[in-house]
DNA sequence: TTGAAAGCGCTAACAT
DNA sequence: ATGTTAGCGCTTTCAA
């Protein structure tokens, strides 16, 4: 409102009819005639009329704010998600606040407190890599707070959630190795404790076993960090081609584990594909642009943020939704 | 409001004194004895108050939302300056609402409208390549809407603007390769209507002359679109390499081109440096963890993110400020 | 079909 | 130092 903005009042002026006439035509109420309608129309769009957002909010208890918890923004996937996730806001009319837990659960506590004293209409969260428990969430959700999880979701029955089809990714990853003659595929990937990490590796078993392949515990490595720390993506990698049959493949299961893996192999003077092939989970543009070129999984990142936001408007609409669980299929590149 | 909260009301019957007197204790008045403010704190406290924010927006007629116009978020200069500007805001209690013009001026128009029937009580924008004029903008800033231009500013000096110190950071890129022994050294740059496009050649005239170097203008070349179009980086590179003499180094001017520069002369079969340099802008982590190593000039874009706000702040606080100009210093990064 | 009036939660004159 | 009151712009009974 720093910049002066016609009223209700001023437009009932104008016409002589009452404020609640007006607020009714421009709401579109069945009760008001099609000729006063009109005219408020005309009268309100000359005006230039915008409606006082925080006069609504007041109104009507609703902030007309959602709020999303992600663990970073500077990267490729949680940019374009957000993408998604505004498309749907500003369409729906709401407002979007986005809060960062940087992988803490401490973070993700405090981010949330702020939203609620916010008061947010609803919540899109992706849980950090420190969170075991939701109570924090679930208590507010039963307060009627609505709230969808995406991307890194919890076990819980009781929520909404929206994810990348992470199983068929990389069931799909594992098979296109095998396709390609493989028969030691490796997985390197993230804390087990995250949702996402479960799912890719459910994958690679299944394929191993659609296959006939058999599973060696060897050839799947962990980066407790999300392959952040350098160090420790070198480590497992280190061990990964110190065995006694390394493998001949390798499938990246994160963004940030693959770009680290392609810079360790090249520090190593390995080809790829030549020496060691490499699939890897991205979706960072730089990757398809880069050298050497390597297959790759691509979560579609705009569509969760659609799906996500379309979800929660629906429940916030709603109320109370029976919950849903929607899984989004994955994009396997290959040049 | 989602979840229903407490309010002055409340605390006020509780104590059995008035709204006014718990309003002006909340908000640290003079006023308030001591021994009063006490109590009301606890009873805040206790009652887990959190003021309603739109009811105060309504009373102030300021919405506490700040507008973000940027080209796209999904790339690393924007998602940090991002960090910023939503630290600085939700310091001063304010929200972010983020709109991506994506190099069109009908997009960065129908934001500023957006935004503005939003009622925002102040604007951050970074001009797209298409915009020329910036009419649209002072219209509304004449009409007191406070508003801090970034990155990509206009020359007007009637405004607020925070940018990169982009002619210092070529002159040193530039000074840079001379040290190395270069002699002939290229720039290719996006469309020179862009601020940070002139500023960014003419630090790299600056260093040609203060090094005795002479200008040859077969060596500047211009990506009208940017360099997202990987065609016409290829084409300017071609007309580099097959030139008489043809370049010992290249400064890729934009985060875009000097990863299409890599590419280019990966697939050429050129090594970098050993048969030709390279230097980039780049404010993407992969370049860091990428191989071949360059060095490159990182923006500052957390802190132009926090500058820019704190800039916004201030004027929106205090009204009419004579106009600022902040030039924040790049890092040359050498590995 | 329209109008009058109350009230959402807060702040700021204006009393006292 | 504290209370009373009005009003920000809007929606929504209730009445006509």
């Amino acid at each position: 409102m720093s910049i002066k903005s016609t009223t209700l009042k001023e437009i009932a002026k104008q016409l002589n009819i009452s404020k609640s006439t007006v607020s009714r035509a421009l709401n579109d109420d069945y009760s008001v005639s099609a000729k006063t309608k009109q005219l408020v129309l005309d009268c309100a769009r000359q005006l230039n009329y915008t409606p006082n957002f925080a006069a609504k909010s007041l109104k009507n208890g609703k902030s007309n704010v959602i709020g999303i918890i992600a663990n970073t923004i500077d990267n490729n996937f949680i940019a374009k998600l957000l993408s998604g996730v505004e498309l749907v806001a500003y369409q729906h009319g709401y407002n979007v606040v986005i809060c960062q837990n940087r992988e803490s659960y401490d973070l993700e506590l405090s981010n949330l407190n702020y939203l609620a004293a916010k008061s947010v209409d609803g919540l899109l969260v992706s849980l950090s890599s420190e969170t075991t428990g939701i109570a924090h969430f679930t208590d507010l959700q039963q307060k009627g707070l609505p709230m969808v999880f995406f991307d890194r979701v919890p076990d819980n029955a009781d929520i909404h959630k929206v994810e990348a089809n992470n199983f068929k990714a990389s069931y799909e990853a594992t098979t296109y190795l095998i396709k390609q003659g493989h028969t030691r595929i490796a997985q390197i990937t993230s804390n087990p404790s995250v949702s996402i990490t479960k799912q890719r590796l459910a994958g690679y078993h299944q394929a191993l076993r659609d296959h006939d392949l058999p599973y060696d515990e060897q050839y799947v490595q962990y980066c407790l960090h999300g392959g952040f720390d350098m160090d420790e993506v070198e480590q497992v990698m280190n061990t990964l081609l110190k065995a006694d049959k390394p493998p001949q493949a390798i499938i990246a299961a994160s963004d940030r584990i693959t770009t680290n893996c392609i810079t360790l192999l090249y520090k190593l003077n390995y080809q790829i594909p030549q020496d060691i092939a490499l699939l890897g989970f991205s979706n960072n543009d730089l990757i398809n642009v880069l050298s050497p070129q390597i297959p790759i999984i691509e979560l579609p990142a705009f569509e969760m943020g659609v799906a996500a936001a379309e979800l929660l408007m629906r429940s916030i609409k709603k109320g109370a939704l029976p919950f849903e669980f929607q899984s989004l299929d994955a994009r396997l590149i290959v040049k």
